[in-house]
DNA sequence: GCTGTCCTCCGACAGTTGTAGGAGGCGACG
DNA sequence: CGTCGCCTCCTACAACTGTCGGAGGACAGC
């Protein structure tokens, strides 16, 4: 759905605020990335289009803000690429993972908290019910 | 690099070994996927192109075979997806798919025996606190 | 030898994405 | 008042992808 310049511009917007076209631009112009005021535009207006931002005129300019959250496109993507290369099952993918990746300790340490708090069969400690529902239902649809 | 389309040839490839165009055509058809036989000839020729798979004469037809790993791919894309959503940090994408998939205790316990693998310095040692997921780049810590 | 059946090659065409130019509106300023 | 600068809108265009049709070669069977 949203191409890899699209993700681009949205991402600033996630890290930065609510922005106007000009601001955008030129926090990737401060990042080497050249473009046209006219092509940042574009941008905007596509994901605009396909929902992912929402603008409103404020002043000379309109203020453009995320609409999806950047976890939600992170899941999304996750999701799509399990299915479509994983078989569907999400292990598959952490094995993968793991084993072409190298992790710090912390991160670790940190998987292993998160296997435990998983799993609690393994340890019945307390499971405390943090399903954090950071956005919107799982919807169906 | 690939697209859909072209995945999903390859990925009867892989499974079912070396094909002609309308072996592939015939097992996608199985799946309910209604193609023309010129639209798989297409994929394959341009899958070729980009050097995912190789064929060679043998009879009437040409037969295709990969030339890419299942393997590789999942790598590519789970990188390229690490880079371009988690900031790098494969942990984050671990930590994302926990969160928001279920595993199964199976699973789980794999997990385990691969952190073990990975981190043998730690083996018996427990961590103390909850490090809680800051997301920030990994390590120059 | 003509016809039917496969196979490949070439070209086409629409939709998406990345990139941008030019037209035209509007307020600031000399 | 004319011009400059900034903003949006519309249009364009090339590359890539998904989808195919028709031309043309090779071989089987009548």
């Amino acid at each position: 759905m949203l191409g890899d310049a699209e993700l681009e511009v949205l991402k600033v917007l996630w890290d930065r605020g609510p922005l106007t076209v000009r601001e955008v631009l030129g926090i990737l112009q401060e990042r080497g990335r050249d473009l046209a005021y006219t092509t940042v535009l574009t941008m905007m207006t596509r994901l605009e289009a396909k929902g992912a931002v929402a603008s409103n005129r404020s002043g000379p300019a309109y203020v453009y803000r995320p609409r999806v959250s950047r976890d939600r496109i992170r899941r999304d993507r996750l999701k799509g690429l399990v299915e479509q290369l994983f078989d569907g099952a999400p292990g598959s993918l952490v094995l993968s993972l793991m084993k072409s990746e190298s992790f710090t300790p912390e991160e670790l340490a940190e998987f292993r908290g998160l296997i435990e708090r998983l799993d609690p069969a393994r340890r019945a400690r307390h499971v405390a019910g943090d399903t954090d529902a950071t956005e919107n239902g799982r919807g169906a649809a």
